[in-house]
DNA sequence: ACTAAAACAAACAAATTCAAACATTTCTTT
DNA sequence: AAAGAAATGTTTGAATTTGTTTGTTTTAGT
């Protein structure tokens, strides 16, 4: 066995086990202990692994999938229940338009395991938290929103023109029992008009805290839609109101 | 037994066993150890093996699609050092392209306080190390290459055809002097040919690790770019190789 | 905080491998 | 057949790899 080849193994190992030992590679390559030393070095050296008193481990960079600092939005705890009911509204197999969003990217972190999904999104943030993931992630790509993650311009309604989805998840900054859900932004409302015009299912999600508002933009009615997810402090009444359009979960 | 068949039966060997021993072909074939070296060396120049004390084995872009992880933080010292030299290039009001990989992630984030610039990228990485950046950022989109974080697949290719930049920087898996730039997947090769396509300046980046290699799916000629961007690790004599039909930084 | 054991790395030594230069053989061409 | 070119072998000093020794540093237990 040569060198090259040794350090081969080496990473091989490294990366099955996560981490290598110094007497265990000296001994199952019969070589003293100095020469894996110096094997580890170049290693290092070339950013392959990072040494430690007996042995090394993986980078950090290659173990850990970077959680992209989803800035701590309001509500965290809402968004989370409201995305374990939307899961459970995903039928296997199913193609599924993610709306840009916090609400959304809680949905996300949720599917990481569900290979039978196919994910389409047009938020940058979503995309990077299924990079590892099980499913086949599609992005619409376009002008990145900054600071927000989220894509936009013509582009994007372009991109969503050429696919049909079997569900969509729209995100809502106002949903009023008469005016329908609305955004603040014409820019954004095209967006999901577009998303609602090519899938099967149609949810909107929304935490309690955006009920009973109008904003500028109007989306869409919610006679048009299947019904909105939310979570449980919205206050009775509304939901009593809103029942009489459209299904409250 | 000629020349070139024993070169050939090397060749099988290596890729059978993972690694060739010069007195272990020097018996096989019964020639003398030296023949066995040239054998090696020459075959080492054509980017088919690396050569090791005492033999040589396959280099990694042929032994497996790397698990990108690997890739990951492989040389950051060397991509950083070629980012910096990079980013040297980008005049002012530019219209950037960057490659998915990450030699031009490095380049990405030298880039955040640059406010002057548009940066298009089909790298989901790159978009979301530019989201609190200044500059102006258009994704791409498409789809998602797991674990990767390139946006890959015919979506991208139409996209780029509607776009043209000042400025390409493009990663290359395999830069040698006579064959050019490769890479080890025809996807991938489509879309970098497409991004010189529509780039007024065209730069190659790659660490000394690229070099005299030689990968599935060939890009360009040396001859079609701009020049090389690397790091101080590579060898000189590679230098003088490539200054005969391109520029090297 | 102190101490003993283990791990480390610098320096040197030995063995192996390498490659330049030259010699020899084999193959081609005329 | 002779000359030239290409491939291969041989010699030899240089370079690389590996192991060993030795003193230092790190770790972990009391």
């Amino acid at each position: 066995m040569i060198q090259a080849e040794r350090r081969f193994e080496i990473l091989k190992h490294l990366h099955t086990e996560g981490a290598v030992y110094i007497d265990q590679l000296s001994s199952l390559f019969d070589v003293s202990p100095m020469t894996i030393r110096r094997d580890l070095a170049s290693l290092e050296e070339e950013g392959r692994l990072i040494r430690s008193h007996g042995g090394a481990v993986l980078p950090e960079t290659l173990t850990q999938e970077i959680p992209y600092q989803t800035k701590l939005s309001s509500y965290t705890a809402e968004k989370q229940e409201i995305a374990r009911k939307a899961v459970e509204r995903i039928p296997e197999h199913s193609r599924v338009l993610l709306d840009s969003g916090t609400t959304n990217l809680e949905i996300a972190k949720l599917l990481s395991k569900r290979d039978d999904l196919l994910i389409v999104t047009n938020d940058a943030k979503i995309s990077m938290e299924l990079l590892n993931s099980e499913c086949q992630v599609i992005s619409t790509g376009g002008e990145l929103q900054r600071g927000v993650g989220a894509f936009i311009g013509a582009h994007v309604q372009e991109f969503l023109k050429q696919i049909k989805v079997d569900i969509v998840f729209i995100g809502a900054n106002a949903v009023h029992p008469t005016e329908g859900i609305s955004t603040p932004t014409l820019e954004k409302s095209y967006i999901k008009k577009q998303m609602l015009k090519n899938a099967s299912v149609k949810w909107v999600v929304a935490d309690y805290s955006k009920f009973n508002k109008r904003s500028f933009a109007h989306v869409c009615d919610l006679e048009e839609i299947n019904g909105i997810i939310t979570d449980g402090q919205i206050d009775s009444n509304t939901v009593e109101e809103l029942q009489k359009v459209t299904n409250v979960y």
